[in-house]
DNA sequence: GGGCGACCTATGCTTTTGGATAGGCGGGGT
DNA sequence: ACCCCGCCTATCCAAAAGCATAGGTCGCCC
């Protein structure tokens, strides 16, 4: 099985393959940035993995994923990373990576990782995929007040004015001066927007 | 390494425990409902990793898991299925599990999943988890003629109707017209309601 | 060739939204 | 005490959305 890591901490690359070497029986490659990672690919043929610091000269955001995979003969490339978002991990997915490795991984947790992307799995730790959409919510929440998340919710819900006014016990006008701040607080130029804008921060 | 399998189904307990003993060195264990399941945790202390079968005997939806949750100390508990769609997977580990196996996985994911999960790491295949929602895509999707999806897009953009217009090049009027059939189709009460409806369904 | 469904347009009407402007009430901070 | 802010209410108006009804084209299938 041959992994190619690529990562420009010196640390990072020599304490990953001190410890894949003495855990496994992998053949391990390394180098510091992306253009040498892309020829050590050519030279030496396609790995079973491809480790890709998301932050390592030469990225470009996800361009250098897609580059890899394409030098790497679509054979997996996961990119590692250690300050970026969910976000960032889930569009590394949808572009097609083997997995997404935040470096707060235990050791063990990433030997198995390593081992379920070369046979062909795509991985991401559910923990921090799941974990971080709280923090989000929050980040959004707390800039409304409580009367505020009650009428969003309601516009979630499709419901008019009248009915939320109906089920919050006030006036209609009233739910729709709280609309309309809801809308300056979420750039959201109407009602639906404000209402996508919530649930697309994962709200409701 | 203690495992404890549940599972109804002979072939798929003897097939897993063979190819288990086979490649690992895990001690095995395994039982055909949940009641028997739980009396063997009491017995022979905590195990490293419980897999119970989501349909069997005993387990009454998710309240099986968080029994042998209690009763393994909460050590890894993970659910295993055939069936089940991908919303029970999410339930499952919001529940607490510790992971989720489809039944279709590959026996060397399968093992690197168990191992995964032993060490305290939640599990769940990224592609059953994201596959299944472009099902649900098309499910909804193919009720819908091409210009209707067209209007839906500029729904879920916050778009006003006329704006919609402006993008297909056709009158404001029959924007409405396709935003009413979009409501009755999609059983919307109004165009916020069906943004939202294609929003849940993972459209857009 | 007739029927049907997707698609487009039109008119006329009511309801809902959105926006502006103005004011009252109560709590917290300076 | 004073001011600001969240919160609630009010009135007025314009724009957008929603609804009904009616009619037209086009392609497909029986």
């Amino acid at each position: 099985m041959k992994i190619l890591i690529a990562d420009d901490h010196e640390l990072v690359r020599d304490t990953l393959i001190a410890f894949l070497e003495r855990e496994t029986d992998m053949h391990l490659a390394a180098c510091e940035d992306l253009n040498r990672a892309l020829e050590t690919i050519k030279k030496e043929g396609p790995f079973d993995l491809v480790l890709l610091d998301y932050s390592m000269p030469g990225m470009d955001g996800l361009t250098g994923l897609e580059k890899a995979l394409a030098a790497n003969d679509n054979q997996p490339v996961a990119i590692i990373s250690g300050t970026a978002p969910r976000a960032i991990a889930q569009q590394a997915l949808d572009s097609g990576a083997a997995g997404f490795l935040p470096k707060t991984m235990g050791a063990k947790s990433l030997i198995n990782a390593v081992r379920f992307m070369a046979a062909g799995e795509v991985f991401a730790p559910v923990k921090f995929m799941t974990e971080v959409i709280e923090e989000e919510e929050n980040a959004l929440a707390k800039k409304l007040t409580a009367r505020e998340l009650q009428v969003l919710d309601g516009l979630c819900r499709g419901q008019s004015n009248k009915e939320i006014a109906r089920e919050t016990d006030l006036q209609e006008v009233t739910i729709k001066l709280h609309v309309k701040t809801l809308c300056r607080k979420l750039e959201a130029k109407n009602r639906t927007m404000a209402a996508m804008i919530a649930k697309d921060a994962g709200l409701f």
